[in-house]
DNA sequence: TTATTTTTATGATTTGAGTCATAAAAGAGC
DNA sequence: GCTCTTTTATGACTCAAATCATAAAAATAA
């Protein structure tokens, strides 16, 4: 379920947008002036190193919010917004978007759980990262994206590229296509053409 | 300056814990009861793998709140809390903490802008983790050490040792000490009988 | 003070992920 | 349908950080 409901966002001003698949909704170093909300499709927010390489610092799925830690702190945003499909989107105006929140005690603390989650995130990435083998980082991050689906009795199908699955752990993809093949032979996973299942 | 101020604080149940040096304050896989802040001393919350080695996720000072993310999610503490010196902490009980968060906008947003910054902190500890090499993510980690000190003309130095540089940055102490060694020879840091200054 | 622990330091060696090259398979666009 | 691009796949090679060993220096405790 979403942060912001259709008829509350509407009450404070929200309006849509619509977006082609790879169309950019904002760059590293803008400034933030709204709110941003998933209705239907997906956003890759991602940081840039020097030399091109991409660190995918998030995907955000239909009722999703993103990018709101610049409209809390004074710095612009550290990562640009990608959408991966056509997608559709909802923003609230800043100003508006606080006097929500100051209206809805229970939506402040709504976003507040989802900052923590995203925080957990991050610390459970990092800890992989600074830990463990491919296999093992690999595993915790196939894990962390089906718990994350609805749940199901089918098999989960990682709905992602093995490019991204390595730009979300920092490997290369040759070493997530390798371990992934590895973790096939050994059980860990099931690949049908190509495709990840858990 | 500190998140909840001692007086509002004492409105809402607040009480002190004075806890010596190397003191655990909560265990990994603990329940959370309380919102805490530091009255005076450090704070380190680490994640530890599952051959021992400690990933430090984060420090706390003199007015830092901490360990607020399992008050909001429902899930245990992620990592463990340990003073690292004498510390005197203030802590508030969950229920009362929600209270106080709803009488007060200001600090609850307050709270969302420290939880933003943390963010931002993973953020760039993950970019330097997946795309750069040693130095450049010392001198990343030595600047963020930086610009959280209070402003000064004296050079700062970096109230860390290699170890625990190495514990925040994935790296490990050898490679840290090397690393540094030779940034004194470039000139991008300074060192005092072994004292990290920039 | 002395003893013990922690921190810093340095060399030798290993290793496993990164890099580079190349190609097959699958998917998207026309 | 066919073409072009992206994704998956695999082998050969490199190299930089991890590991291992050992010790000096500094900090802390007794």
């Amino acid at each position: 379920m979403s942060l912001i409901k259709r008829n509350i966002a509407l009450q404070y001003g929200a309006s849509f947008l619509s977006l082609k698949r790879d169309e950019i909704l904002f760059h590293e170093g803008d400034a933030a002036n709204f709110f941003y909300q998933v209705e239907e499709g997906t956003i890759k927010m991602v940081t840039y190193s020097l030399d091109g390489k991409e660190f995918i610092q998030g995907l955000f799925y239909q009722g999703d919010s993103f990018g709101e830690p610049p409209l809390f702190c004074d710095f612009p945003y550290p990562g640009s917004a990608t959408t991966l499909i056509d997608t559709r989107i909802l923003r609230i105006p800043k100003d508006r978007f606080f006097a929500l929140l100051k209206d809805h005690f229970e939506i402040h603390v709504h976003l507040d759980r989802i900052l923590c989650e995203r925080l957990k995130y991050k610390n459970m990435i990092l800890s992989e990262i600074s830990f463990y083998d491919p296999e093992h980082r690999i595993l915790s991050l196939l894990g962390y994206l089906k718990s994350k689906a609805p749940v199901s009795d089918q098999p989960f199908q990682v709905p992602l590229t093995r490019q991204q699955l390595a730009d979300m752990s920092g490997m290369r993809v040759e070493t997530v296509i390798r371990t992934i093949k590895r973790m096939e032979d050994t059980g860990k996973l099931q690949l049908q053409d190509h495709k990840i299942f858990l």
